[in-house]
Formats: structure tokens, C-alpha cells, sequence
DNA sequence: ACCTGAACACCGTTCAAGT
DNA sequence: ACCTGAACACCGTTCAAGT
């Protein structure tokens, strides 16, 4: 029997750090952030962990901005032809999806300096806002309001503050866009 | 001369479970939050690691969520003669306040699975704006708005996304409060 | 250029033992 | 009851070495 040179030396795709991304977001997403370990990460990519660091030399400090990056940087797709309320309501429910689907990485969201990662979302709602007449400082002030809202809300969803005191159960959706059309209501 | 009897064995407190808390916060506003271990944690208290497990049989955990509950229950307390708009104007405030002067427990508060640190908060708000009477399902949704803006936009505090898309300095302080009218402005 | 293997200085936690 | 000391199974990261 001929002798296998290495097994899977050549039938797996070059490591990149688009793959370590993805590779690590599902960890988090199915294990949890407490789980993604450079070793572990290593052994879902048939990689030795060591090798992660020739593409993140800034080891795991940068992995975890990397998830930042990947799930926090989601900006506002403006259409014009719709008022620009509903814009944002859209993107406030998109948004929302998106942190509860990756539930594991809004710890780094929360608190991760990773600047350009939300820079590019706030501005594309000061920008949607700007669009709809609202001036340039109240539209700076309404897009971190809303950002805030979103994020701040959706936090308190994915820990369940699920009794109220009394015994009912909370509908989530509906209070989250009870509190978005506040907030976005309030924007003139 | 005499020998003294185990260096430090009597002239210190004994080691509680708020000791141990209050120690451990000191490490995380200090130092951050990666740099709390069980082993600094039982240094600063000049003891081994291994006691704190005495006091607290979960470990870590148990610690984690004692952070949590010491920085982030913090109830609204109600006073009649003020109207209800400013005493809870006057709680955002504090809390804000609150959860800058221990940022590095943010993330934890966040996501840890830790339902009463937060729910007598919330239960909280939502007496005052009963008491200012708004209807009982308004005020549960509202409360839950207004936390979650006071969490979320003091989150992008603590990031600080400096800039602004221009180069704009951001007047924080400014835009908590500008974000904090549109809330409670729009509780009815 | 890209990956490996061994090594180092740490972790959280257990468990038997001391007082 | 309260604390210690040694041990175990992990971490992230470095560094020299392989191809």
C-alpha cells in the first residue's frame, strides 16, 4: 500500500483570516464566548493553534475584535423612496436579529475599543436622519440615542429579565418596538 | 526574642463574602476585568486562592454574578413630592454614573445569567411611573425602554466612539440626557 | 510563506490535610 | 469551621524548527 503523503495536506482550503473569523463566531454562537479557546479554534480548522497566529498576530486580542467587527458593523441601507422612520425601523429590527443570533459576542460589543466597527453604523443612521431633514447635531445626538436603545434593549432581552414582578411573561417584540417608535417618534 | 505566631494570622478581618466582593471590585476597576483571578483575588486579601471557595462554593461564577449585583441593583427611590419625570431623570443620573465608575463589570452585567440584580431595578422604575399613572402594561414596557437606553448608551460611553464621522468631540454628558427627555418625554 | 512541537508562565478547581 | 498545599487539566503565547 502506497503510503498517504500527510493526510489532508492538500484537500483543505488555505487557512485565512476570514475563515478563522467564521470559524470562531461558531464556537461562540453554538458553545458559547466562554469556550472559544485558541486550541479549540485550532482543532475545528485542522490546524494547530499556533499556526492562527501567523494571520492575527495580535493572537486573540484580535480574533475577538474580528467577531466585533463581523457581527457589530451593520449599517443602515438608506432607500430613499421610504420614509426615513421606517428605514431605521427596519434596520432597528434587522439589528436586533443580528446581536440575538450572535448572542455570545455582545459582552465585546459592549465593551471592545473597536472603534471603526460601530463608527460606520452610527454614522449611516445620522446619515439616514440627516436625509429626512433632522439637523446635523440632533441627528449626531438621535443616532447614539437609537444605538444605544438597540443595543442596551436587546442586552436585556438575551438575559431574560423574564418575570416582571408580577408573574407575567414579557413579549420581547413588542416591547422592543414600543420602545423604538419612542425613540424614534421623539427624533424632530 | 519571641516567635511570632503565624505572621498575620490574627490582626486581620475575617474573610466574608462582601470582603471578598468589595476586594475583587477593586481589582476590576483598577486592573480590568482579564486581570481578575482567583489567585491575585485571595493575594489582595492575604490569603490563599483556595479560601475564597469557602465563602463562595460556585467559584468564579459565583463571584461574577456578585459583581453584577452590587453595581447593577440599584432601584429607583421614590419621592412623592418630586414629580415622577425628575426622579427618574435623577436615577439615570446615578446609574449612568454608577456603571462608568465600575465599567469593567459592564460586559458582565450584559449577559450574565443573573435575574434579580436587574429586576429590582427595573421593578423599580416602573412603581414611580405607576405612580405617576401611567397604566401598568405602558409603565413595564417603559421601564424596560428606559433601562435599556441607560445601559446601551452608556455602553458606547464607555467604548467611546470618539469621533463622530467629522471630527466633531462628542459632549457625552449632552447627548445622555438629550436621548434620556426623548425617553421619558414619550412615557404616556 | 506557512505551519508544527515543545516549552513557559499562567489559569480555575479538586481534594486531602492541617488547625 | 476555616484555611492550606499540592496536584490536575487546562489556558495564551514564544520560539526554534521544519517544509
Amino acid at each position: 500500500m502506497v503510503r498517504q503523503p500527510s493526510i489532508n495536506a492538500q484537500h483543505r482550503p488555505p487557512l485565512s483570516t476570514e475563515r478563522i473569523i467564521e470559524a470562531a463566531l461558531q464556537i461562540v454562537d453554538g458553545q458559547g464566548l466562554g469556550r472559544l479557546t485558541m486550541r479549540r479554534l485550532g482543532d475545528s480548522l485542522e490546524v494547530e493553534a499556533m499556526a492562527i497566529y501567523h494571520h492575527l498576530p495580535r493572537g486573540k486580542e484580535q480574533l475577538l475584535d474580528g467577531l466585533v467587527a463581523h457581527v457589530a458593523s451593520a449599517p443602515a441601507e438608506d432607500t430613499p423612496s421610504r420614509p426615513w422612520q421606517d428605514v431605521l425601523r427596519g434596520w432597528a429590527g434587522d439589528y436586533r436579529g443580528r446581536l440575538m443570533a450572535h448572542a455570545g459576542v455582545l459582552p465585546l460589543v459592549v465593551t471592545r475599543r473597536n472603534p471603526a466597527a460601530l463608527t460606520t453604523t452610527v454614522a449611516s443612521l445620522r446619515e439616514v436622519m440627516r436625509r429626512g431633514g433632522i439637523a446635523e447635531g440632533a441627528a449626531a445626538a438621535a443616532a447614539h440615542t437609537l444605538l444605544g436603545y438597540v443595543i442596551g434593549h436587546t442586552a436585556l432581552e438575551v438575559r431574560g429579565t423574564n418575570e416582571d414582578g408580577a408573574d407575567r411573561v414579557v413579549d420581547w417584540e413588542a416591547r422592543f418596538t414600543a420602545g423604538l417608535d419612542l425613540v424614534i417618534g421623539g427624533v424632530r
